[in-house]
DNA sequence: AGGTTGTAGGGAAAAGCCCGGG
DNA sequence: TCCCGGGCTTTTCCCTACAACC
């Protein structure tokens, strides 16, 4: 199974995730071996060069993931998996270690890529990666003090890390009393708690449909303004949401992860799938109605 | 013509995480 | 410092429509 690209977009830092780049603008470039970042004319212009300026890197980290992660126990079928706990841990084939975060992994497996440590030009502080560098940077650059030591990650204060530092522990604080399930934020565990009760606080007020969270609110309401901000970089085609860019894209590469399991073939949409059984349920049904009228 | 498939639009639900303000 | 609300982001699953093909 592949290692899904998330395991390498947790890595990329913030000074990438403030902008309107669905992943896949990032991975499907360094797919095609292209460049992310060039000086001055990279796709990413403007931003910190430290992320775009080492693609080979990525590159060659992307592969080196490809090939040594698996998930423990992994269905061949399902293509994508849901964010990962602490008791779902990656396994690195190569070592035979765990690793409880993909970016863990990610970070472990740049030790076996990269030799020269980056060294922070306004502190004797030396990193293993240069994405830590860039997120130490923080602190001489936003007066941020306080910073993660297991990714580098820096905050204005010391509450915001000790927050930060439970999305490597594993820490969840506020249990839903309901069905159990535990979030970071109490923010989180009420915006939950909403799945049930049913309330929808965010309504459209160009059709009055309404939502539970603000983001599918918006969402929805691109569906008006038919705003498509996620384009496809080899066809141009344009898409409202992320995901459907990334389902786009299956038809370029030839992707098909979803798989029969009674005749074999596959497809690159779940919901083909899907309507694919149902023929071989029609066969089933007519099957049984032959046997039942030889029967009599 | 009808069945099957490829593809895309859109909805729904949910979760992770960060930021700023009180 | 902590809590809270808000916002951004992503993921998964689903249903459906339409066109193309066999």
């Amino acid at each position: 199974m592949l290692v899904e690209h998330s395991a390498l977009w947790r890595h990329v830092p913030d000074t990438l995730q403030g902008y309107q780049h669905c992943k896949s603008d990032v991975i499907f470039p360094l797919e095609q071996g292209e460049e992310l970042w060039r000086e001055g004319t990279g796709f990413l212009q403007g931003q910190s060069p430290v992320i775009l300026g080492r693609e080979s890197a990525l590159k060659e980290q992307e592969l080196i993931a490809t090939q040594h992660i698996s998930r423990k126990d992994t269905s061949t079928v399902m293509p994508v998996q849901k964010s990962h706990t602490p008791e779902d841990p990656f396994e690195y084939n190569g070592l035979e270690e765990d690793f409880t975060h993909t970016f863990m992994l990610t970070q472990h497996l740049l030790t076996h890529t990269e030799k020269t440590p980056y060294i922070s030009q306004q502190c004797p502080k030396s990193l293993s990666d240069q994405s830590y560098l860039n997120q130490h940077k923080q602190i001489h650059t936003r007066g941020k003090s306080c910073e993660c030591h297991l990714c580098g990650k820096a905050f204005s204060n010391c509450s915001s890390l000790r927050r930060h530092e439970m999305t490597h522990t594993g820490e969840k604080p506020y249990e839903c009393h309901i069905c159990g399930n535990a979030f970071i934020q109490s923010s989180d565990l009420r915006k939950h708690n909403l799945t049930h009760t049913g309330e929808k606080p965010y309504e459209c007020h160009l059709c009055g449909k309404a939502f539970s969270q603000s983001s599918n609110l918006r969402q929805h309401e691109r569906t008006h303004t038919g705003e498509q901000p996620y384009e496809c970089h080899l066809c141009g085609k344009a898409f409202s949401k992320c995901s459907a860019l990334r389902r786009h894209e299956r038809t370029h590469t030839g992707e098909k992860p979803y798989e029969c399991h009674l005749c074999g073939k596959s497809f690159s949409q779940c919901s083909a799938l899907r309507r694919h059984e149902g023929t071989h349920n029609g066969e089933k049904i007519m099957n049984a109605f032959s046997k039942y009228s030889d029967l009599r």
